[in-house]
DNA sequence: ATATTATTTAAGTATTTGCTTAAATAATAA
DNA sequence: TTATTATTTAAGCAAATACTTAAATAATAT
C-alpha cells in the first residue's frame, strides 16, 4: 500500500525531488539496510567485536577460552556467542563437550570490510 | 601494569599459547576495536543506518528533510543527528536557520566498506 | 554410579536506548 | 515588534541491553 506521503518540509529551498528520490532509494535498499542494521548491532559492542575479531584470527574458539582472555565469566560469554549464532554470523562444532565458534563463510568477506582499519595481525592459516 | 593472568579453561586441549597469543592481539588492536565498536554501534540502529546511507548518496541532508523522507518526528531524527556528530561521523553546514548534516571525510572510505553489499545506488556528483 | 567439567539457560537488576511531548533557541518574514 | 520556521534540548517512560548468580544440561572421568 503507497503511502505516499506529502512533504511537510517546509523550507523554501526544499528540494521535492531529492526527496522523493530518498523515498525510492529506502524502498530499494529496505531490506538490505535491515539485515545490514542487524550485523552492525551486533558487531557494534565492544565484546562482540573482540570475540569475532578473535574468533576470525584464531579459526574457532570456545566459551571456555574465551572467557579467559577476556576476563569476563563464561555465561556473559555464552550469551554473547548465542546472540551471534543467532544473527548466523558463527557458527559451532562439537567436540565432546566443548563447543568451537567460528566464523561462518558468508561473512568472512564483510567482516574483513568490517575490520578493515584495525592494526594488522595475520589470520591464523588453515590446516 | 601487566594483570599475566592464570589460564583458567581447564579443557585437556586447552592451547596456552593461543591464549596467550589471544591477549597479545587484544592488547595491540584494544584501541582500534574500542573506537571501532562506537562506530559500529552508531550504524547499527536501523534509523541511523539509513541516514548515513541516504546522506553519504546525497551529500548533505538536514533534520526536516529526514524527518520527512523517514516519518518521523524531528526531535527523534535530531537526536540520532547528534549522537551521529558526537562520534563524529557527521558534520554540518548552518545556512540561515537549515542545518545540513555531511558525512566527515574521515569516514567515506570506512563507510563504502560498510555498504559494500547493499544494492548500488550511485552517490550524487559534487558540483 | 558419582563427580567433574563445559556450556547453556533462567531470573533478577541496573543501565542504556529510542522514542514521546513540551519547551527553549535562533534565524527569517511580515 | 510579532509570528513563523528549523532545530535543539529536556523530561518522562517503556523496552532493550548486558551483566550477575544460581540452576539445568550434557559429556567425560573416576
Amino acid at each position: 500500500m503507497e503511502k505516499n506521503n506529502p512533504i511537510s518540509c517546509q523550507r523554501l529551498m526544499a528540494d521535492e525531488v531529492q526527496i522523493h528520490s530518498c523515498r525510492e532509494t529506502l524502498k530499494i535498499t529496505k531490506d538490505d539496510l535491515s539485515n545490514l542494521s542487524k550485523i552492525l548491532n551486533l558487531a557494534g559492542n565492544e565484546v562482540r567485536l573482540k570475540i569475532i575479531y578473535l574468533i576470525k584470527i584464531e579459526g574457532e574458539l570456545c566459551p571456555c577460552d574465551l572467557s579467559d582472555i577476556l576476563d569476563m565469566t563464561v555465561p556473559a560469554i555464552s550469551q554473547h556467542l548465542r546472540k551471534l549464532k543467532d544473527g548466523n554470523v558463527l557458527g559451532i562444532r562439537k567436540v565432546g563437550q566443548t563447543i568451537f565458534y567460528s566464523l561462518n563463510k558468508e561473512y568472512v568477506k564483510y567482516m574483513n570490510n568490517i575490520f578493515a582499519f584495525v592494526q594488522k595481525k595475520e589470520t591464523n592459516p588453515v590446516e
